[in-house]
DNA sequence: CATGGATAGTGTTTAAATTACACAATAAAT
DNA sequence: ATTTATTGTGTAATTTAAACACTATCCATG
């Protein structure tokens, strides 16, 4: 041992030795993803769940989780879990709180991360059908395997929070979207009804939407026109202090 | 085996067992806690910060942190840390974020949940003098040890974001203060000037806090009068939507 | 005890944002 | 040609936010 090893612990610090052996003690646990994957379908706000894939909880529902491999970015496995489940790239994805009682799981210590993720349904034709994989109404979910309801709660209100602060509901929609259609993306999410007129001034007020010149097709009234969201322009921005308020 | 763990099998349902060995396999990981624990003192915001314990940072200041035991939950493991620390009860403690990069930690994987904390400065005498813990000033903040700029950066952003949403200021002020020094909070934490007599305006409409007739003691100056903030009251609000704007 | 220094305490005016609200135009279906 | 459903549009009233200055009070000082 050198002299200055010797210094270092009469400071108090510990050697990397000593923290590898805390880590790699009994100080372990099992870590896992879990992703809150949010649609929208006529003019619902919708939830894509799982059949437990565990006995105990052969008849409940569960989100969709897994294991974080031991060489994988925490990100990185949500974003597998969410490219596996619905086979599409380029998904928004935000993690929003982690997990961590006890006996949240039956296998052992498992804490796990809540992700939130929103994604357009049309584009997710695959693996509905073979797997015991369902869209649900967010309303009238019931009793979920695990503590899945605490962390589904948790990850609704938190859309609900940012979809008030943050461009997200276009995730929901097709990229070229008709006004009525953003509308009920918001309505569905907050749950409440929003004045047409109002709506509309605000989102043209914001000057984020480009006018793609063209409209809806196949609706069985006069069609609108539809727009897209101009991420671009949104991201040059910079934001207010909004100002105290609680 | 019994049919039904037969069944259970052919419709692809794992046994516990199954899940118990991938949990207590190889897919574990380290967890730990750090806390982010904010004070206020001469009118500026600031954090504690401790000299890290790891030789190979030996010089650095990092966040103050503990792994999780087995058999403690998350929130705990960051209230027992914030508790050894500062020797107080009853604090506002609040997950942040968990940060998760492979080679975050030199000993090993290591994933960790950042946790918010802040407490009245005043209150917390102990533990300063011996050991190698220091408030901080949040401006000038340089290299940290591991990822804990990151941490940091994340968990003050999150601070400035909250406090203008929910009643955080109070918890960096004794129990009675005056407005001068709840704006000095506001101000230190967005890092702006703020209009007092708007600010009054404000907190005086929200009707929130009590009168404690009594006045500011030793203040080279007109001394002005405490208030307290009523969280009962501020409970029972029901909160609004409060607005589409980003 | 008179003065100076520092902060407390207080209202109004203006601008900006939010809300409430109604009717003509258009396309599709019959 | 008529019905049905939805688009597209503006204004007035209310609420909220922002800018801004003077007198009162207490302490410290000479």
């Amino acid at each position: 041992m050198s002299v200055s090893e010797y210094m270092n612990i009469a400071k108090g610090y510990k050697t990397l030795k000593t923290i590898q052996s805390e880590v790699q003690g009994t100080n372990k646990v099992g870590l896992s993803v879990d992703c809150v994957i949010f649609g929208f379908d006529e003019n619902k706000l919708k939830v894509l769940l799982i059949r437990s894939d565990l006995k105990k909880f052969q008849s409940k529902w569960s989100l969709l989780g897994d294991l974080v491999k031991p060489e994988e970015d925490l990100d990185a496995a949500a974003y597998r879990v969410l490219k596996q489940r619905t086979g599409l790239d380029d998904l928004y994805l935000e993690q929003v709180h982690s997990f961590g009682k006890i006996n949240r799981h039956p296998a052992g210590r498992v804490v796990t991360t809540a992700y939130c993720s929103l994604i357009n349904i049309q584009n997710h034709k695959l693996k509905i059908l073979d797997n015991e994989l369902h869209w649900h109404d967010v309303h009238g979910i019931v009793d979920l395997a695990f503590d899945h309801n605490e962390i589904f709660d948790t990850c609704y209100a938190r859309l609900q929070k940012r979809v008030q602060e943050h461009p997200l509901g276009f995730s929901l929609l097709p990229n070229k979207f008709s006004l009525r259609e953003l509308q009920n993306v918001y309505e569905a999410i907050l749950g409440i009804k929003l004045d047409r007129r109002n709506f509309r001034k605000k989102f043209f007020a914001m000057d984020l939407l480009v006018d793609m010149d063209e409209i809806e097709q196949n609706v069985p009234h006069r069609p609108g026109k539809l727009y897209k969201f101009d991420y671009e322009k949104y991201r040059r921005r910079e934001k207010k202090v909004s100002g105290i308020d609680f």
